[in-house]
DNA sequence: ACTGTCATGTAAAACGTTACATGATTCT
DNA sequence: AGAATCATGTAACGTTTTACATGACAGT
């Protein structure tokens, strides 16, 4: 259900068609909201069908035509409703931590393996994280411009603190992935040597 | 697939009937994987089927029978495949963040209503994890005892150091949720001001 | 007799992933 | 002419949630 909602506050910046929904997505709310196209057209169409949205033809080069969503009126009030509504807490899910764990099923050198992705995949998203936090507080990210663009400075002001708010709380996020896994790797040469591939102790016992 | 997984986890520190599972899995790998009762019983007949589970059927009371599994020879294969494979980066999927960053359609009551819930579940949640590492470290936690018992003092040692590992991971990402919380809180008084419901420039045209 | 725990699911719906499928337009 | 981008999906499959459903056993 969130997709709905993630949909529906992009559209508030400015109407698009799914394919620019799908591409601002992947620059925006991806981030906290992952989807693929394919998730997304489907979910517009039933948006428009509950009433949420509307969609005019837009002529596109000589014979073709591209629906152009806006939210409605129902569509506001149901995303401002779902915002004053309750979360939910979320279910943890996390097969990294599950892996961790059990980290001495695994050989220390495939573990090691393991962690230097989970830094390359944490460090490149933090980068990209602080990237858009810059775009955030320089006014440049276009999906803000746009929606900034309607406002009075006060409640521009608003909408550019609370999303940047939001990023602040990824990034301490990514931070504290990148902390436990340099413990990993701590960990890893502690319990089994930095150059060694397997504790003495190790036998077969553990592992059958 | 992971909740397979964490299946296989379990079992391998004692058999179990698919009501143990699930007593076990609510107090320990739920923690990092959430699974209800409805899907882990069909799951573990798949597994028995896909022949990485045996079960053997126990007596119980007068007439009654339970299931016992336990993993196959193929299911610890599996299990351990699966621990050295690479992890696939898990795509973002919060609703808390998305709502963060769009705070400003709704109103600072509601705002600071769902930071003061999820500052209640965080601070729960963190409170269990506490306890639980606590049970890890001096070894009454009732699964790890009954996984450790089977292995010598330094294997034990490995296995209870990683799910310490672990657990200090998810303790670590509690704290940061709840640190961004306050920073929640700081952020509507400075917004909105302390008592205000509303801030002094806000307009219909940002609501509508 | 009643309550709580033990025991095991089914069914339907919602949600999400992956692969496939197609064609027009714009830029170089 | 070819490549990149714009545009819009369908189909099949797998996962997860929610609600429902049933009954035996153990302790008071």
């Amino acid at each position: 259900m969130s997709l709905r909602y993630a949909l529906i506050a992009l559209l508030t910046s400015r109407p698009m068609t799914g394919y620019d929904l799908s591409k601002s997505f992947s620059r925006s709310v991806a981030h906290v909201w992952h989807a693929p196209d394919s998730q997304i057209y489907p979910e517009l169409n039933r948006m428009e069908r509950d009433g949420l949205l509307d969609s005019v033809e837009v002529p596109w080069g000589k014979k073709g035509t591209k629906k152009e969503y806006h939210v409605t009126d129902a569509g506001l009030a149901d995303f401002r409703k779902w915002m004053e509504s309750p979360l939910v807490p979320q279910r943890q899910r996390d097969p990294a931590y599950l892996k961790a764990a059990y980290f001495d099923f695994a050989d220390p050198a495939a573990v090691r393996e393991q962690l230097r992705q989970q830094r390359a995949y944490w460090e490149e998203h933090l980068a990209m994280l602080e990237a858009t936090r810059a775009t955030l507080v320089d006014r440049s990210h276009p999906t803000l411009a746009a929606r900034i663009a309607k406002l009075s400075e006060c409640e521009a002001e608003l909408a550019v603190r609370y999303k940047i708010y939001a990023y602040d709380g990824l990034i301490a996020r990514a931070r504290t992935e990148l902390a436990w896994i340099e413990d990993g790797f701590a960990l890893v040469d502690e319990l089994c040597g930095p150059t060694r591939e397997r504790p003495s102790c190790r036998s077969d016992s553990a592992r059958g």
